[in-house]
DNA sequence: TATGAATGAGCCTTCATTCAT
DNA sequence: AATGAATGAAGGCTCATTCAT
């Protein structure tokens, strides 16, 4: 392939995530993604065959460069206790799904994927196996940790979805949650307090499950 | 208007809440409405004039009959204690969200509000006023109550968000939750454990949330 | 029929009338007539049975309100000489073709019969019949007491055409007439001065006429 | 733009000029213009952006294709008197107005041009400048020369409008002329012999016209 | 590799009309 | 006599896709 047409195809990608993100799948044209990538929409069909294919190779490009830096750094932090691996982790995850720098940099990559939350499309499917579910097994291992719990523990799950619905929420509802609290502070900019507060409640939350287990165990028999 | 005609209305927009909520505005065409409510497309035009239209009712209708009920069992349990209300709270908001059972009843409230925050629609505003607004600062207070603190705290809001965002993950991504877990036991049979889950990690989650700002008000000066 | 009912067909009437006149038959809709008279579409559909059957209607209305009342008026100036007789028939015209007075009083009589010479519809042959070529006898009558000729004169026909398309014309082109001549005074209030203008060029034209025939025969033998 | 391209274009715009002028704006479904140039429906959009976009091209086309030729021609004329100009004027007006020949050629030029008069779309506009207001300045000119008057004479307005309305009044109501006059060859045939009666009755208007005015201001004082 | 042209399917809407009351 | 409700037909437009170059 030569360069020019490498620069086509990732002018393509970059317009196809922003707009898919910003507006989803059907509501997206492959006329408006072809305009802003100052292409011919043929040019789209050529690259990609179907804006089905597109969206595949959007959907895959995100994961793969979103998931995969921050896991690495996460492990270099071995050494820390679990709760700042948990820190680690919630922060990780809050700049994968807000921020737009660190590659190519498209806005709406959180909002992409929560979409994908609400209407599974068929590309999701690998992108869950060799990302999603990994990433989920790390969370999981992590509260085990925190909790210094058995990792078969029926709690963890219900645990890591209450942490990751936190992180995911910011995404999904940054338009409406500035009107609800009528806060005009973009939460783009404040996303590291945003992130350290889900951590301290998240930490707090998981106590408390813990907490009550116990206690419910003891009850019981 | 005429007992039959109602009936008509009525089963346009049960059948348009169905569709509406399982697809998403763009994704629905008026043409499955009518198929599904057994009507002739033009009546819908006749009784909503517009695709817009009738979305805008839907929505409004979704927020009316379901957010009406359970603040005034609220209410009524005002002698309780804080963590009791905020219990009932959230089972209020699970079951808003999730159950088809209570009112007209159709499938899919909780993911038509989930695509409401992802894209919010001119529908909304009129919504968020009078009935979303209202709900968080119930919302806000109870978690005030909890703390034993002022209403005007700053840390209410990001509280009250970590809640509402648990409650809301359940109704939008159901779908890929039992994918990612594996779970195949329909989440739908466990609202109320569910509930009781997330309202025991909130108020860990608030607790810790309160503790930590004590220490960090502790330590600043 | 009761008086009520009689007040409902006069009121549609005239809605038809204006609207028809204003949009033609297909730029009118049925709804819209229906709105100004105030009352139910399907009430025009009961007292006319259909949209055409309206126009039928309406058309016939404006030749008979309109056409009966100036010939007399001519008749009994028929002592005046043919000059002035065809002063009167020009006058009439105009009035006919642009002037809301004299009867139940729609704008666009004009326009509305100047639509049906661009596209004839069915109901304009009773009325073709019945109005129009009498008229036209009468006209053509008048120009041969002018001319002094035979009434079968072959130069007649186009004289008289030459004549009415004058008379049209104001009525047709109205709204265009003043943007070509940037002439901000309402022809409405000009119509005797412009129909007199008409009367002369035409005297001048027929005469004109009438020399260049005589010349021609003199010199074709 | 490709040959074949432009041949479709043509093809659609001949089609288009066709069914426009015989039916009318509203009358007219792209439709029939596509089945009739034999091309997809969606073509008509691509090309023309819409059924509004594709008229004002068809508007523009008559103009420019149709008034171009023969004011040349009456130029080089300016040698002859001005009564002769206004012959090759009057003469100008039916052949636009009429024939079919000379150009793409499609039929009802006048039509089209008449239902402008009617109901002028925003598509009249430029067309109006750019052709029609020189035009009319020209035909103004020249009655000035018959005349031998000041070019700013008053009388020289209505003058030209019953010209124009009678030229117009041809094109507009062909299809009533022959009922009316019960006259059955077709006045397609007699161009010549209409376009010289106009001129000659025109002729004889103007110089009353002009009688009348020395008449009236010696009259005045 | 990339493009302008063209296609077919499908969608929302409007309209005149009819039905039951 | 008159109405609200409902229908079926048709129209304009948009979209993703394919074709020929």
């Amino acid at each position: 392939m030569s360069e020019k047409a490498m620069e086509t195809k990732e002018r393509i990608l970059k317009a196809a995530g922003d707009i898919f993100g910003n507006k989803g799948f059907k509501d997206t044209t492959i006329r408006a993604i072809a305009q802003a990538a100052e292409v011919n929409i043929a040019a789209i069909n050529y690259h990609f065959r179907d804006k089905e294919g597109l969206y595949g190779v959007v959907l895959e490009d995100v994961f793969k460069t979103g998931f995969t830096r921050f896991p690495a750094q996460l492990e270099q932090e071995s050494e820390n206790g679990a709760e700042e691996q948990l820190r680690t982790f919630i922060h990780s995850m809050f700049y994968r799904l807000q921020s737009n720098e660190g590659w190519g940099g498209f806005t709406g990559k959180g909002t992409l994927i929560a979409r994908e939350l609400l209407d599974p499309s068929p590309a999701l499917e690998p992108v869950l196996d060799r990302y999603i579910k990994p990433h989920k097994d790390m969370l999981v291992s992590i509260i085990a940790d925190v909790m210094q719990t058995d990792p078969e523990q029926d709690l963890l799950r219900p645990c890591a979805i209450s942490i990751i619905s936190q992180c995911i929420y910011y995404a999904l509802a940054s338009r409406v949650i500035t009107k609800i609290f009528e806060d005009n502070e973009s939460t783009q900019d404040n996303l590291d307090r945003l992130a350290d507060f889900v951590w301290v409640f998240s930490l707090g939350g998981i106590a408390r499950i813990k907490d009550e287990s116990l206690l419910t165990r003891k009850e019981q028999p």
